[in-house]
Order: C-alpha cells, then structure tokens, then sequence
DNA sequence: CGATCTGTTGAAGTGAGTCAATAGTGGTGG
DNA sequence: CCACCACTATTGACTCACTTCAACAGATCG
C-alpha cells in the first residue's frame, strides 16, 4: 500500500496537498511520466510497493555511486543531477521537473548526486518491484527505452553545448530548453520562473556563475529578455534568442 | 534472406572476409551486440529483411536530421558520430566499434550523422521489421534499454569532460576509454590503434586538433606513451594516465 | 533591522585558440 | 625505386575570451 513520508522540516505551503487515500487519482502528471501508459488494474499493482516522498529544497535524494535501491517519478518540484570530480569540480548533467522520471542505471549504481533544487514530492518505486512489472507489462519497459532515449538525445545536444558553443549561445540554448519545456505543459514560453541559482546553470553550462551572470546582463541590455527578479524571467524576443542559441548571429 | 551489398570502392583487402550463406554464423561480434540475446530461431526471424553492407573509409552513412529506416549493428571497422552547428562547428558525440549499435532514435529521425573512420561492415536492419522483432521478443527490447542506458551513462561522463575538465584530463580519459574497451575485447590494454585522425579526437574532446597534438607531445615528454607511429600508442604508465585523467595530478 | 547568502560588476591574469610555418606520412606514377 | 604531391601532424608566436580574485550591491529571512 502506498505510504506518504513526509520529510520532518518540509516547508508543507509550498506544495499543493495530495490525497492520501488515492495518490493517483488526480495526479497531474500521469499523463507525462512512466504511469501514464499503465492501465487501471496495472497501476493499482505498481502502487503496491510505492511510496511518496516529501522534501525540502537543498536535500540529497541520492549519491553518486551509491547502490540504486528505488526508481522516482518527480511529481512536483525540481531536482539536479550532478557528477563530482575529487578536486571538487562539479558537473551538473541535467535538472529534473515535474513529470520527468528518475531511475535509468546501468550496474544498478547511481551514476550522478541528485538534489532538490526546492520543495519536492516525487513517487519512489522499489527497484525491485518496478523490474517485476516491466517484466510483466511489455509496454511499461517500451516507455523506459523510449524515455532512456530521450534523455539520452538531450545529453548529446547537452555535448555540442559544452564542447563548442560560446558563453552566450550556452546560456541562450538553455534558455530555450526551458521555455520549449514551458510550452509543452501549456504554460506561458515567455515567461520562466529559474529554480536553480546562477552556480548550478553555470556547472550545467561549463562556464563560472559570474560569467553566467555578464551573459544575462548582455541579454539584458542587449533587449532579450527582462528579469522581474532574479529568478522570474521574461522572454523579450524568443526569436532572436533562437538565433543566438545556433550561433546565427555573430556577436 | 540477408544478402550481401558491396560497395563499389571498398578496400576489400583491409576487410576480413564473410562467409555468404551464414552471415552470422562465424560472427564474431554475436556475443557484444544486440543479436546476443536471441535464440537461432529468433535469429533466423530477425535475418529476413537485414543486409550486410561493406564501406570503405570516409563514407556518410546516415545525415543529421534524416528519417532513420534502418538500424546496424557495427561487425568491423569503425564511425564517428557527429552533430555539426550552421557555422560548420563540430561536435563529435561518439565513436562506435565493432559489436556496437546504431539506431537509438526519439523521433525516428537520427540526431547526428554517422561515417566511417575507415572501412567498415554493418549488419543493417529495417527499422519497421525491427521494431516488429522488439514487439515480439522482449528481451530484445530489454536488450536495446540496457545499452541506451549503457550510451546516457557514457553521454554524461562525456559531459563532465567537456564541461569540466582541462585538456590533459580530457585526453586522459579518452585513452583510457580507449584501453578499457580493448581490455574487455581481450585485446592488449598496453597497445592502441586510434582509426580517428587528431582533428577526430579535438571535436569529440571539444579542443583544437593543435591542443590535442601538444597534449600528446606533453604526454609523451612524460613518460606516459609512446607513439610507435602516429596512430599506434604504446601507454607506459596507465595508473598514471588514470590519475592524470581524474585530475588527481596537478600539472 | 541587521546578518547572511546570492548575484553583479570590475580589474587583472592565463591558458587554450588562432594563425602561420615546418615536418612528417602515405600514396601515385614516372 | 625514387620523386612528387597531398594531406596530416607538430611546433611556434601571439591574441583574447573566459576565469580568477576581489569588492560591492541586492535579496531573503529571522
């Protein structure tokens, strides 16, 4: 039966309450993660072994290394996965939202740190319980290849990022994945709400936070975007930040 | 029936031969690649609607952006796998070797091109026929997940050297890569042949063809190679290399 | 309202890139 | 077999974009 754990110093006013008695049942994001291609009965056999997890910004879920014992389904908040080099270098290999799903190892070992980047809920799968259903459920393990090359299609993209764009095509490349993030959830593309801090998009970019920051000053000035604080975002001109991000225009 | 298509150009010589009525019999990739996992008579299946195709080297096998129709599993030689910016900018995301497998695509549109760094021969399966295999034997499409979680683990380790590392690591790292991979071949780890030019290994590490060529000079000064001619390697000091690749050593 | 953390801006240094010249390699044909 | 050619790799000199180090400003929260 599904359990809710509710972290100890949980600030509870940041995320909307979930029905205990039927965490599913009005789910926002079903339709976007693994569940979405279970049917009634089949979701019924996966909750079993599921429990829901609440946490605060800034807590370690998983270490780098550590043995993978459960799979996740974020439902709300943000998460960001990092490697660490022993010098304490460190690089961010993705950011998880609402909707996206944690889990896809190889040695059953987790390859990156993941941290809540605010106040999260996400779905903890038993890792072995979760094999037992895709086992079962042919299309459930079609879902997961086909989100393993998801994700793996945005690592490659993530590469042309690090290995050959300049500070503000970076920052503008970034920039454009959220919003097309946005838009695909029926928010507003021009509008962007940054729950990381300038350090995590700079390790995410392979750049410094203050070179981060000079960039967004130049976006600033330059016309394409406003920032209503320092975390809400407005797209001026997606357009030419599109053009910026592919290196189309020179400056 | 699986048939046999010849380039007309190919080196035949540089190529070992194939027997033409069991193309998988004597296989000696069998066991790496995708087919592994099947039994004789799933092999059979699966043989209906696949070919064997022979490249010389320099060949484009598939363009970024194109429709993907067919999926290969390498059985000797070797591809680089590129995405290129506007300006002509060059990412290369991969290197593939015999026993590995091309056709992980999201959109059924492939992400990158794909040629061949010298001459090479491909099992080649149409997509449609092989998706019909997938849909009725699960372990090939269990299969297919456990090697793109294999690549997305590669793609961010890739990620923490293009983001983070300096050029001696990033060379490091790339040899070692290397030496793993001739190890789990049974090859010597001592003794690598690099089919990739020093331009290759720039755009895949995100440098310039000179940095790369004054780190190999760097390294050799050092004591941790030797190069026996300008592709073939000799390494002298893998725990070195290994520390150096880690960034455990300063210089 | 003050303490603390995060972000921004400035000044200076440096390491990889760029441009250019030289050396090496492999292949071809006389 | 050698001479030539085209291509690749190496090395050198110089430049500059990003980092580093440091100061300042703004935000957040008790």
């Amino acid at each position: 039966m599904a359990t809710l754990m509710r972290e100890r110093c949980l600030d509870g006013q940041t995320l909307p309450p979930l029905s205990r008695a039927h965490p599913c049942a009005g789910c926002e994001v079903r339709g976007l993660s693994v569940c979405g291609v279970l049917a009634e009965h089949e979701l019924k056999r996966l909750r079993a072994g599921t429990d829901v997890v609440e946490l605060p910004a800034d807590k370690t879920i998983v270490h780098e290394g550590d043995p993978s014992e459960h799979l996740y389904s974020v439902t709300a908040g943000s998460l960001r996965l990092s490697k660490l080099l022993p010098d304490g270098r460190r690089q961010i290999t993705g950011f998880l939202f609402k909707g996206d799903f944690l889990g896809i190892t190889v040695h059953d070992s987790h390859a990156y740190s993941v941290e809540t980047l605010e106040p999260s809920r996400l779905c903890r799968f038993g890792r072995e319980h979760f094999e037992t259903m895709t086992g079962h459920f042919p299309h459930l393990e079609h879902r997961l290849y086909h989100m393993a090359a998801h994700e793996l299609a945005a690592a490659q993209a993530q590469m042309v990022i690090l290995g050959r764009k300049t500070p503000k095509e970076r920052l503008a490349s970034f920039l454009l994945s959220l919003t097309h993030r946005a838009a695909s959830q029926g928010d507003d593309p021009r509008h962007l709400h940054l729950s990381m801090r300038r350090g995590d998009i700079a390790d995410f970019l392979g750049l410094t936070k203050e070179t981060v920051s000079r960039t967004f000053t130049q976006f600033k000035t330059g016309g394409l975007l406003r920032l209503h604080s320092q975390d809400d975002i407005e797209l001026l001109d997606p357009e030419r930040l599109r053009a910026q991000a592919e290196g189309l225009i020179d400056a």
